[in-house]
DNA sequence: TGGGATTTGTTCGTATGTATT
DNA sequence: GAATACATACGAACAAATCCC
């Protein structure tokens, strides 16, 4: 399956996808920000053919909105996407601490609390680095499982997870606490699949709620989307008006 | 997001994907048909470009294997692929019937039993439509759920299972089993979670053993994949003797 | 309201790589 | 083993749609 994490990013539409989803997790790509095919090749040296396969590809990945005839621009959830995103990766990655509970070997266990050193080296410094790697985290975790195919899917809701919190929870303050992060290690050595269950469920859930995703939407501020049933067709106010 | 389902398929790629994850599934295309892009886009009246855009977005959904500077061909699983397909796809739709089980209205409970009753009315009859049936009661099951995330992903692991039975499971014999389609709606309508999730794993088990997937790997006959540890880098063994 | 600039949709030609005789 | 046929990779260019002033 030529998905997220297979591309060994040796081909240039790979590469340009791992900077896009990257740049999008560190929140230097805004939803909604504009992403022409020229000025894409441009910025990466290739040329708009390129461009658009990789356009492709990432809205296959639901991390852009690829609308016809127009601008192609960062993916923008709705709240009931951003809210159904998360209900699934809730579910999927309890599947993964359930394949990994008492199953992680030694070296395992030493590359995961590595990586949660590196997050906690890098607290209080720039927001970019910690949301990077709070997400790979989870996908050091799923790549754990042996399971490409739920390496695939946990990778997909991640990026879109963050791509949402970027777009709903604007100060960032540690959307994944990294005490969580260790807590989660240590129940899965000692093999308790229902506390590392639990702790999961509840860690993102708390990512959850601070992007106020699992309350209620917050109030609707693109006028577009807010006037849309009240516009026919495609027609504007304006031209209504005039 | 642009996935599988969500694609109205009023654009010629999205028309052209669905015809040919329809011929995989009916099984007119089997496991390493080649997929040339010329005769792909004189077989559907477009040209290279358009054919090109279907082959890489299904490659994307792991039904098309994109080899470089090379042909095009139906994707040919390997055994573990299967098996983790097989493995994750019970776990999305253990999601799916947990999430629907009480909650079907008695409209949803006659759309499903309606087409069950397609179903039998195909069984005896040649085998295509009836695989698709199979297929697409899966997919009316995801649907229901409201989620579009679980809707792509339960989609897309169908069709890459109807891919890898095709190429595992030589005859027929109705993969799924009608009466067990019926059997699962009954326990949602009775709002029976844990008997409704032991039927759908089951069933889907069923599915598996069927294939040889939960067993021991078929005997390997390709030749090619045999002798791979056996061949340094791009060498053939012809070129090494000579 | 209209028109020019911008951007996408599509095709086609050339270069490069692969299979086969 | 080399030459030929074939298929893909990539980019340039034209047409159509959209955006913006």
């Amino acid at each position: 399956m030529a998905g997220i994490e297979t591309q060994v990013a040796k081909d240039r539409v790979g590469m340009m996808c791992q900077s896009l989803r990257r740049a999008i997790v560190e929140r230097a790509l805004a939803p909604g920000d504009r992403l022409p095919e020229d000025a894409l090749g441009d910025r990466f040296g290739v040329s708009r053919t390129i461009a658009r396969q990789v356009l492709g590809q990432l809205a296959g990945e639901g991390l852009v909105e690829l609308r016809r005839n127009r601008i192609a621009i960062v993916a923008t959830p709705s709240w009931e996407e951003a809210r159904d995103t998360f209900e699934v990766r809730i579910s999927l990655e309890r599947l993964v601490v359930q394949r990994l509970a008492g199953r992680l070997t030694a070296e395992q266990e030493a590359i995961l609390l590595a990586h949660i050193d590196e997050e906690d080296a890098v607290r209080g410094g720039p927001e970019a680095p910690s949301i990077r790697l709070a997400t790979e985290f989870h996908l050091l975790l799923a790549r754990m499982t042996g399971s490409p195919v739920l390496v695939r899917y946990v990778a997909e809701l991640g990026y879109r997870c963050a791509l949402t919190l970027s777009l709903y929870s604007r100060p960032h303050s540690s959307d994944c606490a990294v005490n969580e992060h260790r807590e989660i290690v240590a129940a899965l050595m000692a093999g308790d699949v229902d506390r590392a269950t639990h702790l999961m469920d509840h860690h993102l859930d708390a990512v959850a709620v601070r992007a106020q995703i699992v309350a209620e939407p917050p109030r609707e501020r693109d006028l577009r989307r807010v006037l849309a049933p009240y516009v026919t067709e495609k027609s504007t106010l304006r031209r209504r008006a005039g």
